[in-house]
DNA sequence: GATACTTCGCGTACATCGTTCGCAAACTAG
DNA sequence: CTAGTTTGCGAACGATGTACGCGAAGTATC
């Protein structure tokens, strides 16, 4: 009744009278989290999560308000991965460590680049990933603004190159791949024919041998220094 | 039957004996379009779609094989709306060119950005639009796969920011405010509390005169000059 | 220990969803 | 006119998110 339009992590978890509950947020959300790793996120459903935990599909909305809410809780649990050292004094350095973190983050997670870009949610541990970003950038000359959208770049460029990398799954490339070739046979656009025809070997993909991940540290840290200021190393590249 | 894991646009509109198809993919798509810019993309059902055209739900299967085939004809059909202009000679305005129009047509597609992000899908406005990346990049002597790479991110980095602009609509937006404040006010993020107390007036969002429209093209710019070589104008910032 | 009060677990039900099936209607080819 | 082929679509199936209501399980007060 006073909890309608806040955030899950405003609300009580349990309430100190009557029947304790059984379970907790944080054992649903790691089944939720199982069953999104194993089958992907549109096997997490209601019903489906209620059954890991051997429990009836409406318990769980004595946890959750929705379940939007509670993939709002999976995206925050998979932040709380994230170690957060002390400054080492060198801001380019520290960011881009969260930065690989992140990604290895996406990898293990596969279907956590999609929801954390079509539904950024605050937690506590994203607050505090927040908070140690500007921790590390405080001896930094920049302001405030800057620096948020630096750190709201880093986090979408993971999503991005994660969500690069697995590219909606091998379904979708396969059909690409196939409507590209088709387009390139077509005569219609001369230079994807030319790629096609002197790219790489396999029929599977229009370029197998490109590693995104390579480029991933590079392009982070050009994009970092890039708004952040001068790269620290100038003879980059 | 021969039509299985390919994708829409190569398998025939209508057959060309027994009863002629009433509607077209076009007519059905553009259904979508509207319902989707009006309501959502959620609010793009079958049956509503089949209202829309005042016909019966299953109907729509004689033209779609699922409701995803539906969503990338939408995808790819907004595609279309990029003017392809002859190249200027000038790679970089041309690029960012189709930058603008691409986050011109995600504000008025809001839909767009989360559809493109999470299944990338390749139609015949896509590979339009790419054979006109690659012919804009025609003289670079960058590699192939590097222009790919630099296309990719451009189109990622519109979606990005565009997804950034809407930040996941205004009900998610004040929750994720009310946490940040609870959070600022526990007095374990220092840096945080700091930030919302001397920050913008308004207590509806935390950098709300932050304007990431007028970052956008600067930081496409950096981007691109970053991974296809050196910027035409040194005078740069 | 009995009573009042509060919260929890969850069976049941409902609306809505994507999709399949099967048949009548509508058209083309001969 | 007949045979062949494709379309339109009502009806139905299974699965989904969620609301309701009630019995069970606790705590607080006496």
């Amino acid at each position: 009744m006073a909890a309608d339009q806040s955030s899950v992590w405003l609300r009580a978890e349990r309430a100190e009278m009557g029947r304790p509950a059984r379970r907790s947020r944080a054992e649903i959300t790691a089944a939720a989290l199982d069953i999104a790793d194993r089958d992907g996120l549109d096997a997490v459903s209601m019903r489906r999560v209620a059954a890991e935990l051997g429990t009836g599909a409406a318990s769980l909305y004595r946890y959750v308000e929705t379940r939007e809410e509670l993939l709002d809780l999976m995206a925050d649990a998979v932040g709380g991965e994230h170690p957060l050292p002390a400054p080492t004094g060198d801001w380019l350095a520290d960011l881009l460590a969260i930065g690989e973190r992140s990604r290895a983050l996406m990898r293990a997670h596969p279907w956590l680049p999609g929801l954390v870009i079509t539904h950024p949610v605050l937690g506590p541990n994203g607050v505090a990933l927040l908070e140690h970003a500007l921790t590390v950038l405080a001896p930094h000359p920049a302001d405030v603004a800057t620096k948020l959208e630096a750190f709201a770049m880093m986090n979408g460029i993971s999503a991005l190159f994660a969500q690069h990398e697995l590219s909606g799954g091998s379904a979708l490339q396969q059909r690409n791949a196939a409507f590209l070739h088709h387009a390139a046979a077509s005569g219609e656009h001369p230079r994807l024919a030319q790629l096609l025809s002197q790219g790489p070997a396999g029929p599977a993909s229009p370029a197998d041998d490109y590693r995104p991940e390579d480029r991933y540290a590079t392009v982070l840290t050009r994009i970092l220094t890039g708004l952040l200021g001068p790269a620290p190393d100038p003879a980059d590249r």
